[in-house]
DNA sequence: AATAAAAATACAATCGATTGTATTTTTGAA
DNA sequence: TTCAAAAATACAATCGATTGTATTTTTATT
């Protein structure tokens, strides 16, 4: 029952059979007899033997294990991410570490050399705000190691990315506050190195095009998005002539800004409709419940991850450029109802 | 430029220099000349190398990392906590693994057993509700591992814990809602296995024995504490004779229940005043936002972690049993003004 | 009983970095 | 210039598991 770092040589030399066996048997290779296995199976169980993963990975140049690198894992939408992506790992016999960059380009580039150092099969990626700059991805990505981008793409170079299609998705949420009656609509836009950003915001101006709404750079109040953030911006808004719905490209501004707004005595959806974006939980339960998108969250972890393992599995479909674009939906509620 | 896997050796062999003294260079002992230090750093930068921490790990038997298993990563509390470690641990030069047992037993002895294999140098774990068995890290901390739980304690053998004073929370929570004049205080407890949810219990109690209110267990309502719990809860509770105020054991419990009882037009905090536990910003936003108790959870992750490593570097420690006690505060918001 | 084929087991090298010891080179004092 | 001490470098074993090859044992066939 004890345990201080029992090896295969340690039953090796209980037993007299030689750690070759030993670690066959362990493995349940067909080369060991049922009678011996069974007498190794049992003498492992009694030392308390663990097998030592560093060894075993050292020596088959495979970890079984991938990198996740996200900004902030408690982000409802991450974590959901991450979610689906362990489920599909569980399967494939694979284990992930999980890692948050908190949007900072410094942290990243560490965590993607640590990830390597420690040999991991693969990366999955969503890069955070401050990254423009893909060298320290590129280079491996080159050298054809399993690396898949997701949520934020990267179109740099040849990548595989797993995305939603952002512009549908402004397009929709927009298009939704136009039939709702909307002239003046204000869209409340993230930092624009990032493409979800730009795509979100051409949804946007796609949907004003659309119904013969001239496009106004005025009207697009771009921030990192954060909860202070959506004050300064509703802050803004009051001093723009009489606008009638936001847009903004995540909840959290989104809420925080209806939260001042009531404060000041408007009137949501009445004044002002606002629809969000990543159907936060929160947003359900605020009053009044916030309209937003809602993004396959859940499946396009299974789906960014079961492309990696395609990629760990068969290396030269980590050189293939795919982008896997997933479906968003308009949830409506409160804060755009007519 | 190029990367794929170069090793000491390659840069040995480029230089002609052993790789004993490429191992020193690259870890800049003083038994290398600075002449030679400069050769061996230019040539590594130049062939892309990269130290394979396995191989390192596995010779020096430590690996600079540790492993925090929580229930769920997306939890505000546990993310808060995780920022925390995190930031001790990047000081202390060590690489953090986050896991998720979420909430189930199998998964955290697999994390464990995973954590271990990988020779972590030490573990913080916060328990899944359903642990109530500890065979599973006993074993490995009566060998002396470096093992700490954190807000969900273990008392049941000589164990490190970093808890908050849930008994003075809970009797702080109980108490306020007496001093506004509730007196049929419902309690929303959870599972009785978790010693954080006995001891919010016995707060609750002293407290209503504090003020000469009598104790009755119908008033306690045991569930998981899930959002589908809260609303069963409430649902009960209105069946129960004059409630006036609830005291839950978190706040996903207590929010779910106001939304439910508000469409049942029961008024909050008029008709039944609450306060919940934890703190999670949405408790801040909802309406009537939520009195709770806030948890010091960046400060438990630095003071856990910060004891980890002491056991790390002196495993003498590692035998001595302490509990830390941090104090939790009480936030008074609009669901139990006067 | 003899022997070829198949099964089971043992031998030995290897993964990449580290580290105690041995050897060579350099330095500086006599 | 000589030589001991110090500095720099090389040698070789090691961490624990895996795996190709060699050897031994078992099985089955004639």
């Amino acid at each position: 029952m004890k345990n201080n770092n029992v090896t295969i040589h340690d039953i090796s030399k209980a037993l007299g059979i030689d750690s070759s066996t030993v670690s066959r048997a362990l493995n349940n290779s067909d080369r060991v007899s049922k009678k011996t296995k069974e007498k190794i199976f049992n003498k492992a169980a009694e030392l308390g033997y663990q097998r030592n993963s560093l060894a075993s990975k050292l020596r088959t140049n495979r970890s079984n294990t991938i990198g996740v690198i996200v900004p902030r894992i408690s982000r409802h939408f991450f974590s959901s991410v991450i979610a689906g992506i362990e489920e599909t790992a569980f399967k494939a016999g694979f284990d992930v570490i999980i890692c948050q960059s908190l949007e900072s380009i410094e942290r990243e580039k560490k965590l993607v050399e640590t990830l390597l150092s420690n040999r991991v099969d693969g990366i999955l990626i969503s890069i955070s705000m401050e990254t423009s700059n893909y060298d320290h991805l590129d280079n491996y990505k080159k050298n054809g190691f399993p690396l898949i981008f997701f949520d934020r793409p990267c179109n740099v170079s040849e990548n595989t990315n797993v995305i939603i299609d952002d512009v549908k998705a402004g397009f929709d949420a927009t298009a939704h506050l136009l039939e709702r009656g909307c002239k003046n609509i204000v869209h409340f836009s993230g930092p624009q190195n990032l493409e979800l950003y730009q795509n979100r915001k051409k949804g946007y101006t796609n949907a004003l095009n659309a119904y013969g709404i001239p496009f106004s750079e005025d009207l697009v109040i771009e921030t990192q998005l954060m909860q202070q953030d959506g004050i300064e911006a509703a802050r803004q808004l009051l001093n723009l002539p009489k606008v009638d719905g936001v847009f903004s490209a995540n909840d959290t501004a989104a809420i925080s800004a209806i939260q001042y707004l009531k404060t000041k005595q408007v009137k949501i959806p009445k004044d002002i409709a606002f629809v969000g974006f990543s159907n936060e939980p929160i947003s359900a339960i605020i009053e009044p419940s916030l309209s937003t998108i809602n993004q396959p969250d859940f499946e396009m972890g299974k789906v960014a991850s079961t492309l990696l393992f395609e990629q760990i599995k068969n290396k030269k479909y980590a050189a293939e450029n795919q982008t896997k674009i997933l479906k968003p939906t308009l949830i409506i509620r409160d804060s755009s109802k007519f």
